[in-house]
DNA sequence: AATGAATGAGGATTCATTCAT
DNA sequence: AATGAATGAATCCTCATTCAT
């Protein structure tokens, strides 16, 4: 989607270059957070010398935009195709759920950089989840159409559901990545069904 | 009330300075984010020489590390009398989330210092919502002795529910602060109301 | 000799208040120099208050300085002391070489800021030590009329006897102050004594 | 030759900056001592920006040690140098005493420097010294062994041996730079070779 | 394309000193 | 006589960015 370093480079080690500090700008903000990850660090952990930076990126901001915007496309591309076989929007849920952690706990860096982008640059973040409601929205649309869920208003509902696997995402993708999160996610999935079901609580 | 552990003050002039700085420290790190937020603009901000700021806390770390336990207990106080006359658990989900986002339309610095603090000082952010959620699940706990939710495994129920809430007060409270949020907190009560409702969906 | 404190206290509780920031001063230059010792350092260490200070002193420096000469004259009055009784000028030398590292390890506070004034005020450092040379050099030349001592110039005498004390001081009362020191001193006395013997050595 | 342990520029540019920054540090150390001494001061002699001087050295303290050591290094090369062709033990001290005056006024700055890391970086001092006087007593034991100076215990004979240099070097190389040193020379080494004479006094 | 060097504004913090009570 | 509060200049250091080679 986005082409990730403006001045594309012609020459193969130019390219090398670039990933490598592509690379090193991942693992550093991931690790220390925009502000405390320096130009110095991400270059030194990427083997090159400070200008070369300013080969590839304008600012150290323009680099976090650039990557803020990559790493969200994976992560939505991950997660279509995780949720692509569902046999139904409520499958659908808890496998999104369940991936996401999953994906959380083998890309740390990604999900905290996203996450922090909300206090670097506010507005991509904004605009960011924005689209992702939107098309969250949508296959809400669809589900409904489906009988799949019961009708409602889906924005918030959808709104919700985002919080969830956020949250979700931090407690047991970051905090506590060892935890077995198959009980969990059933449970939750469980109060989703529910709350989510086309069919009426009994009397 | 307030538990500050900064020096406290012996005069009414010192109080007065250090209500001061509090109040210019909650602006701006609420508007600029913690690193953009400096002890000059603080002191300017409070109108105070800069040499002040040291008399009354250790250092700009340790200020926030206070301010977001201290507004992390405003909030939890504020949240405790919203939902205390609630009827039952479904009540109090539908009081809380509504006040929640009230409070933050309310005092939206504060909420995006508890949340930056994330970053800033991820372990007394940690702390902050584990205690919350342990208190959230105590509740839970009893709702389910009394009958008014299913029974059902309650921790990661609870994280849910909290992340709906956050993200709520992220889009309803912070971004959109004019919205009329009463249907979407209908709609999102609705939904949690059934996925806790101890009448299952019939088959 | 020098009165410490310019605006000497009237009352008994003045008296005390002053007495408890010269000894607070002494240990705090002693133990960290001039310039780690600080004025707030001082006074919590004291238990006054930082304005107390300024009542009694008009700057640090002032202090420093005023407590420079009174060690001085301390550290000259027990000296002469040790060394009255002395049979002889090499049984004073001796005599003054071993009270000085004993009075070194007794007080090594004090012989650290005397040393240290060196840098802080070196002109108060050079006077003191030109005086107490000049004391040093009448002792050698009534010496010599005794025939006591070889007849020689006595200026660079004395200078060099003098760094051999102050050296010696150092190591054995500041950086050995557990070791056995009197062979030491016998072994500097005896080649004191050859130094200045009036017999001279056989050709 | 220098043995600095600082990050080593790779350009002659740097090179050139390395040595101005070091040259400035000297007169700026040694005219003001360490505390006076500001980097600001430093970089604004040297003509470079404050932040050039943090590309070679960690902190100002950092700086100040490595010179200390370097310069030790300087004037323990200079010493034995000067020492190389004395005929004996008892000329070598003649000629150590009359060159470390002459080095002291030669490079004031320098002793300055050095005396003046006792209250810096005391560790960096003492074992300055310690090493230097064991060079010191080393030197005595083959002159014993040779029959040049009288058997004795050697460590404290070389310490204040040292000390008499020392002081030496404060008086006539610091305070009176001018004046005629070499009767003042004579007499201090006559009094030590009558100190270390192997042919005892006459009776 | 790459590098090492240089910049300088800006930041947090310290501290001697003064002031008001 | 004493205190707590306030000051503000000064200090060390960091870092994004630019420059010369």
């Amino acid at each position: 989607m986005s082409v990730l370093g403006e001045k594309s480079p012609k020459t193969a080690r130019g390219r090398r270059t670039l990933r490598r500090i592509l690379d090193a700008a991942e693992t550093e903000f991931g690790a220390r957070g925009f502000h405390d990850a320096s130009v110095v660090s991400i270059t030194t952990k990427a083997g090159v010398a400070q200008g070369t930076f300013y080969i590839y990126f304008d600012s150290k901001e323009r680099l976090y935009r650039e990557l803020v915007a990559d790493l969200g496309a994976r992560l939505r591309s991950y997660l279509s195709e995780a949720v692509a076989d569902a046999a139904n929007r409520i499958e659908a849920e808890r496998l999104g759920l369940r991936s996401f952690i999953e994906f959380v706990r083998e890309h740390g860096n990604l999900y905290r950089i996203v996450m922090e982008s909300q206090f670097v640059d506010p507005e991509a973040f904004r605009r960011y989840f924005m689209e992702f409601a939107a098309a969250y929205e949508a296959g809400f649309e669809r589900a409904i159409a489906a009988g799949e869920v019961r009708a409602s208003e889906t924005e918030g509902r959808s709104w919700a559901l985002m919080g969830i696997s956020l949250f979700a995402g931090l407690r047991y993708g970051i905090w506590e990545p060892k935890r077995d999160v198959a009980p969990l996610v059933d449970s939750i999935t469980e109060m989703i069904a529910h709350g989510l079901s086309p069919r009426p609580a009994r009397e």
